[in-house]
RNA sequence: GCCCGGAUGGCGAAAUUGGCAGACGCAGUGGACUUAAAAUCCAUCACCUUUACAGGAGUGGGGGUUCAAGUCCCCCUCCGGGCACCA
């Protein structure tokens, strides 16, 4: 009987998940309210909390979480949770980036339309989250791919469409075979697709919807400067990708009449620069002569400085003047042509700085506008079309490629700056040689004309103040942003609101039109275009300017649309007369703290900084920025490498919660690395978190009844005594260290180290709190507070024990324990004591002692006596409270 | 090529300001409990020499500053990420 009994009692105090976690699972997910934040009115009533939003990147719903997912919100999660334990107002949502092409491939593939696919893949992952003990607020839930979020999205572009933000163009575009659709700049990798490693990405003219970023490449690059609380990484990523330079773009006159006088362009091989033909003067505005723009070049340089220097001007091969030249010369043709199939391949290469210069002699000349000389024009591969003006100056003294270039053809390098250490221009041409190409800004010029003795810096104001009061130039500053392309010619995306009338041309759909709805029932295929445009019920309409006919836009909008904007849906899901309100975006923005991957540094981040500034443009929002903060953390990978079907080395969280519970595998998430950096998914580990959790479960257990009996009575610190008071001063510790991780560095993996050596000191006197040695309100101290301090990393676990501790209500409501430094105060120190830097003794001193008294504890210690016998000591080097090093000979 | 990270036991890692390197955990080894297993608990181990006591080396490599360096300075190697003929 007895026996039997115990039996029972272990079988209780067995910590097994599978038991506890589901049953609290079902419980939140009936109380709708327990993670709601209070409403944004009540800001300034009395009692009022400071807000926080925190926020973890939404995901696209493919029907599965990853372990990735599941570390990103673990992270939040056990933010959200202790900020509402401190008190906060905490705002935590949760929602679906739900449209885009998976859902168009599982259609094709399975024959299940996209909505239903992506709406089951939805639920199923809504039900992980839940039982991975999420404390989102699903009342405040958004799907983007339903038509009352969607129909905001063609509201914006409305408005940006009002502003000219938004605007249609036939250009090169980027076009993904594999996708079969359009793609931005942001989505092109390398040459290639952002979904397809292996596809190389092709170069379509087309006409297509753009919004103008550009116009803000400004903000957002100096925005960036005030982001203190963003990774150093992902502002300089985004600053490179903005790419903003500064110069002048100079017209060159194109001579045309050269080539008479000199034979063919073979025999006048541009190595010469000529001199200036009759007619021509420096300064000369050739601007003013040019009617086609074919009778000169603009080049974009940032040296303008080094002009003097140039001895050549490249072309990109598809500079329209190339075109020209190639109609009057087939053997200039053929050779650009091979030069274009070069750039071509390059794009498509793996590493395309690898690329080997090559150009050929146009046999045509310019005439650079300040010293008058004519100078060869070349056609060049290493010239592209689509930054700057398509063109360059070529000053091979001053700038590598060049000077690589001008010595691979022979062409004159001509010094026009030297470093001002060398005061003595007339250097021996092998040194010159040696150094070249110069390209330092801290220098001087010299055969420049009028400019010669002036600093860099000063040369280039004043020859653009030149250039621009002689009308052949202008201050120029370029960027490697470029507008956003968001037409998509897929089906799964939001609509663009646009009209084609035959009358009136483009037509916007009026605002009491929308949603325009995306058809269900679309055969979709990836071939002949748009599958909206398949659908004449979809297509015809009639224009609201006319009444005439009319046809619908049958693109749809890129998918980072939809996300770069829903964190203000959260604020105001549910509006259907406005994307939000104002005001309630105005209390919880901007964002606290934002959570996700690095792997949307240019793309989603770009995005919706451009759009948060639109919208505070049309007076939506008060915000320059979305985030305060934001988080990148790290990738998870399994056996060294990223996990992936295709290596086989994925990690499922169904499975590791099957075996581990939630807790246990969130908590291993947090434990095993510091959430910046790469985690090692090691089964084991998991393994031993779970014990750890068995081991809090079993401690709480067994005392919980002691606990318990104090009846929330306090206990004297006065009349305590060992061990309470070393496991009160070792919870105290505890306390503020955990404390300062949440605020400060989010070491939660220290975090949870600390608590487990809490957790062991307490089991170590075990036998003093069964005996009654330690007072039961003590007791209630120590386990309440171990309870509390890891709520935030393991919430079933600490709910159930909560309980059982005899609280009622949620834990998340309870404070944050309050660190007590007199507790946590210590009576003795231990000092290690080095001999000439060697550690050779540590002594344990009284934490008020005295220089003196501790230089006469440790003089006295054996093992120090033993080191300095017989040797002199030359010096005592005490660092109070930490160390004491004695120096001898 | 340029910019940002990183390199610490068999493994994941810790060391917040220059002050006991390796906390905490995993794995390993030995033991207790058990008919047995699981679970749990205790001990042990972290590299070299040594049975032990003890000693030595030691934070990617080389140099430096300092009483003292994983931490600061200089040079180099390797790994990860980003950018890349951007004029």
């Amino acid at each position: 009987m007895a026996s039997e009994n115990s039996t029972e009692t272990k079988r209780e105090q067995r910590y097994t998940p599978a038991e506890i976690e589901p049953g609290w699972a079902e419980t939140w997910a009936a109380q709708p309210d327990l993670y709601a934040a209070e409403p944004s009115h009540l800001e300034g009533q009395p009692n009022s909390k400071p807000k926080y939003y925190v926020l973890e990147m939404l995901p696209y719903p493919s029907g599965q979480l990853h372990m990735g997912h599941v570390r990103n919100y673990a992270i939040g999660d056990a933010l959200a949770r202790y900020m509402w334990m401190q008190g906060y107002n905490v705002l935590h949502p949760m929602g679906w980036d739900a449209f885009g092409l998976p859902a168009e491939n599982a259609a094709i593939k399975n024959n299940t339309p996209p909505r239903e696919w992506t709406l089951a893949n939805i639920a199923a992952m809504k039900r992980q989250m839940q039982r991975l003990g999420l404390s989102y607020d699903w009342q405040t839930e958004i799907t983007t791919c339903l038509p009352d979020y969607y129909r905001w999205n063609q509201w914006f572009f409305l408005r940006m469409y009002e502003q000219g933000l938004a605007y249609r163009k036939k250009s090169k575009v980027n076009w993904c075979p594999q996708c079969a659709t359009v793609l931005a700049n942001e989505q092109v990798i390398n040459g290639r697709c952002w979904r397809h490693e292996d596809t190389i990405v092709e170069q379509r003219d087309l006409e297509q919807w753009f919004l103008r970023i550009t116009k803000y490449a400004d903000a957002l690059l100096d925005g960036l400067d005030k982001l203190e609380d963003w990774p150093e990484k992902v502002r300089t990523m985004q600053a490179n990708w903005i790419g903003r330079s500064s110069g002048a773009t100079i017209a060159f006159a194109v001579d045309r009449l050269a080539h008479e006088e000199e034979g063919t362009r073979e025999e006048r091989h541009g190595k010469v620069v000529l001199p200036a033909p009759e007619g021509w003067s420096s300064g000369q505005n050739v601007a003013g002569q040019s009617e086609s723009g074919l009778n000169e070049i603009k080049v974009f340089t940032t040296r303008i400085d080094t002009i003097y220097g140039a001895t050549s001007l490249q072309l990109a091969p598809a500079h329209p003047l190339v075109t020209e030249f190639m109609k009057e010369d087939n053997g200039l043709g053929r050779e650009v042509d091979k030069l274009l199939d070069e750039q071509k391949k390059a794009r498509e290469s793996e590493d395309f700085g690898a690329i080997e210069k090559h150009g050929v002699f146009t046999g045509h000349y310019a005439v650079n506008p300040f010293n008058g000389e004519r100078v060869p024009i070349w056609v060049a591969n290493y010239v592209l079309t689509d930054y700057g003006t398509g063109a360059v100056m070529s000053v091979p003294a001053h700038d590598e490629r060049d000077f690589e270039f001008a010595k691979k053809y022979g062409l004159e390098v001509r010094v026009v700056v030297l470093p001002r250490r060398i005061g003595e221009p007339k250097e021996t041409g092998e040194q010159e040689e040696a150094v070249l190409p110069y390209i330092e800004e801290d220098s001087l010029l010299i055969n420049s004309g009028d400019y010669n003795t002036l600093g860099c810096e000063e040369a280039q104001h004043q020859m653009i103040a030149f250039a621009e009061k002689s009308g052949f130039g202008e201050s120029t500053t370029t960027y490697r942003l470029k507008d956003w392309g968001v037409s998509r010619q897929r089906y799964w995306g939001t609509p663009i609101p646009m009209l084609y009338c035959e009358k009136d041309g483009i037509v916007p759909v009026p605002d009491d039109q929308l949603p325009v709805l995306l058809p269900d029932n679309v055969d979709i295929t990836q071939q002949n275009g748009s599958p909206l445009g398949r659908v004449p019920a979809f297509v015809n309409t009639s224009c609201p300017k006319c009444g005439g006919p009319a046809r619908r836009e049958t693109d749809t909008m890129d998918t980072f649309v939809d996300s770069s904007w829903y964190f203000y849906r959260y604020t105001d899901s549910k509006n259907s007369s406005a994307p939000f309100d104002t005001n309630k975006v105005a209390y919880w923005f901007p964002i606290d703290q934002y959570i996700g991957g690095v792997e949307h540094a240019i793309l989603h981040l770009i995005y919706s900084r451009f759009w948060t500034r639109v919208m505070k443009d049309l007076k939506l929002i008060t915000n320059d920025e979305p985030a305060q903060r934001l988080f990148t953390q790290g990738m998870v990978i399994k056996d060294g490498a990223k996990m992936s079907k295709s290596k086989g080395n994925v990690v499922s969280p169904d499975d590791m919660i099957a075996r581990y519970g939630a807790d246990a595998t969130r908590a291993y998430s947090l434990f095993a690395a510091p959430p910046d950096r790469d985690l090692d998914w090691q089964e084991d580990g998991v393994a031993g978190v779970s014990r750890f959790l068995g081991k809090v479960y079993r401690l709480v257990m067994k005392h919980a009844d002691a606990a318990k009996s104090a009846d929330g009575a306090a206990f004297d610190p006065a009349t305590l005594k060992a061990p309470a008071t070393e496991l009160l001063r070792k919870l105290h510790k505890t306390i503020d260290k955990i404390t300062h991780d949440f605020s400060g560095r989010w070491h939660f993996n220290t975090s949870i180290a600390a608590i487990m050596e809490l957790v062991n000191e307490i089991n170590a006197a075990d036998a003093a709190m069964a005996d009654g040695k330690v007072p039961p309100a003590v007791i209630a101290s120590l386990l309440d507070n171990l309870v509390l301090l890891l709520a935030p990393l393991a919430p079933y676990i600490t709910a159930e024990l909560w309980q059982e501790l005899g609280h009622t209500g949620s834990i998340l409501r309870h404070p944050w324990p309050v660190y007590n430094a007199e507790l946590a105060k210590e009576d003795e120190i231990e000092i290690p004591v080095q001999v000439n830097g060697k550690l050779k003794a540590v002594v344990t001193v009284p934490t008020d002692a005295t220089r003196e008294q501790i230089e006469h504890i440790v003089l006295s210690n054996e093992k120090v006596q033993k080191a300095i016998t017989g040797k002199e000591m030359i010096k005592l080097i005490v660092v109070p409270g930490k160390l004491l090093n004695i120096l001898v000979k």
